[in-house]
DNA sequence: AAGCTTGTTCGATATTTCTCGAACTAATAG
DNA sequence: CTATTAGTTCGAGAAATATCGAACAAGCTT
């Protein structure tokens, strides 16, 4: 079914990436993955719609912040954060410190 | 004239920060400040109208990244790289470098 | 004063983004 | 097989953003 894809981490752009986590919704989905580790969407949307944590769990995908493993009906997700790290030296740390 | 207002170092906001981040012509920006320290609005233009930066550059005051000296014809922008530093350490040089 | 320069503000249009219900797909449970 | 669950996709409406011309303000120059 799902076409879901991931950027791999050459093709990382900065401005999508900045633009994925200028989001509140979506920095708290970063900030609790950050947190917890691999969590299904299920646990994090803020009883938003499901269609409203697709669309961004899309968009955080094809930024390359977060990968979705979707083998099962629950579909895992987890940062990306050594792609991140190799790309955008301490830009993650720094969007969760702050 | 100018309103111009910049927020206190207090009041930046980190979703704000990264969407005035995430726009190519911004960044574009912010990255010619870095390097070349204090420059007019006319010597970031890219050939793009005057309008459209003005735009551009109320958006970097309103998220606290600019600094615009108003006080004479030819305004002075600056990084607020102290400010951002304060309140979001490590930030502005992992977009600076990525 | 008249004109030029620098940049802001306004208004309009085009594009993007956010949000959410509804229909759909796939896997699992009963 | 039917029902449920997890999540995607579609479609629509609302809001935010980007772009740019035109009008404006203020200072500098002659």
């Amino acid at each position: 079914m799902s076409r879901i894809t991931h950027p791999p981490r050459d093709a990382l752009e900065l401005t999508r990436v900045l633009h994925a986590l200028s989001d509140p919704v979506r920095l708290e989905v970063v900030r609790s993955l950050a947190e917890n580790g691999e969590q299904t969407c299920a646990a994090l949307d803020g009883d938003r719609p499901k269609s409203t944590m697709s669309h961004h769990f899309k968009v955080l995908r094809a930024a390359g912040i977060v990968e979705t493993r979707g083998e099962r009906t629950s579909h895992l997700n987890r940062l990306r954060a050594e792609d991140l790290e190799a790309r955008f030296p301490g830009l993650l740390q720094a969007v969760l410190n702050g």
